[in-house]
DNA sequence: CGGGGGGTTGATCTCCTTCAATCAACGTGG
DNA sequence: CCACGTTGATTGAAGGAGATCAACCCCCCG
């Protein structure tokens, strides 16, 4: 907990971790510069919410570093998370009031975060960034429907193998590491959070964690760091196909 | 086998049914003028797949009238619906080569196609269409949220109250009748096609319905035409909030 | 030391799948 | 016109995957 609790000293864009995927990842110099003039960082703590449901937003932005959640709840208290949200990925709808979601900081979290008025007018302005926010949310939704299929028809044993290769091949690509062979990473979710990611319970999600870990599909060390020693197998058993055509 | 027709240009833009919610809804005369140049209209029929998972698409466009399904496919042939198709909606992902998933006409259906290249150049030049696209595509998203909700944490009477209501509310909507009070509708969907849009089999499906029909929350003429005596009832069932705040 | 959050494991129960029989509507050819 | 096959739908019986309820462990921290 005890960390700098002084906002990290603005970034300049230009040596900012995610300048290439995020929303400004077309700007120009001068497009830049008129995003700075509407730009602060906010720092979240683990386990921090961000922004409740139905909550106003005020600002949009973009997650720099750490991990944030999506989540749905319905009245009796079901929950289902519906975004995992990395270093990069965008915060927030422009043209919409109020959040539809719960968003929580599951890690210390640094988000760099636009006014939303003056970052709408920006957008009508720039095209540059509505093409990439454009790109984005289809990138997104593409993701969505690809959890459809995970959430409908996939068993336990097969959801934990999704979300295991998800999670390997992003954190991956994040440290620009290839994405065959064995790959080893920190689980940034809890057994709960896993399990509201999969609409399973956190029971379940033990079990099968535990049986992938006895078949020798994974290897753990504590809890949360996962070793996956041969990344076709782990594909395989998420019922995907085992070559990993990914083209995306 | 089926000749699929080339059509002309059935419509002018002016008294196009679905002119005011499509990707074209911001165009001005000038702009649907370019866009009526790579245009052009092509009807399915019932059961006709209209883009196979995987296939070079050279157009994109609008569902004029009818109704079509996204849907996904496991290598052993599991398969989950991920997207509904009503007119006005958008098919195809302009800045990508293939379609991630199968396309099919469940009723007769007419859409309108842009050359997919020439719809790309025009996407640059006016924003108009970028903003409307991202507007749909916020939209698509946010339903299919809501749909990973219903997959990942609904029972199966739910699920089905769910469908219905969904079916209900866009029918209506579409229709201009209130959506409150009864509603008459069409299952534009087969049994089969439910389940694979629920994420349960045929048989759930089918005694899920005769539940709700025994219960009185809905009545039965013949297989597909339903009636809706109390909305907010079906919501109840659905499990959302009775009330319906949709302020979308 | 106690307490609490996160995690694992066991026993039981239940909702949904699976397998299978049956039915109604429809079209087709003898 | 009727036997036949086909397609979509309904219903029943049996079995299983995952939920539920509950005990217990581990580790960190005040």
């Amino acid at each position: 907990m005890m960390q700098d609790e002084k906002l990290k000293s603005p970034h300049d864009c230009e040596d900012c971790p995610i300048r290439h995927r995020a929303v400004c990842a077309r700007c120009e110099a001068e497009e830049l510069e008129q995003l700075e003039e509407v730009k602060y960082y906010r720092n979240f703590q683990a386990g921090q919410t961000v922004i409740w449901s139905g909550d106003k937003m005020d600002f949009v932005g973009s997650v720099v570093s750490g991990i944030a959640t999506l989540t749905q709840t319905m009245e009796d208290g079901r929950t289902q998370m519906v975004g995992l949200l990395l270093p990069s990925d965008f915060v927030g709808r422009p043209g919409r009031e109020g959040s539809a979601y719960d968003v929580v900081a599951t890690t210390d979290m640094v988000m760099c975060c636009f006014r939303k008025k003056p970052f709408e007018q920006l957008m009508e302005r720039t095209p540059h960034i509505a093409q990439r926010l454009l790109e984005m949310t289809l990138d997104e939704l593409d993701a969505a429907r690809e959890w459809m299929l995970v959430l409908g028809r996939k068993n336990a044993r097969e959801k934990i193998a999704s979300l295991l290769s998800i999670i390997a091949r992003r954190d991956a690509t994040l440290h620009l590491r290839p994405t065959e062979g064995a790959l080893v990473f920190d689980l940034p979710l809890t057994r709960e959070a896993m399990a509201d990611y999969l609409g399973l319970t956190l029971e379940t999600v033990s079990r099968q964690i535990s049986a992938l870990k006895r078949d020798g599909v994974i290897l753990l060390e504590g809890k949360r760091h996962v070793t996956v020693p041969d990344v076709s197998r782990l594909m395989e058993e998420a019922g995907d196909d085992s070559d990993g055509g990914m083209f995306a």
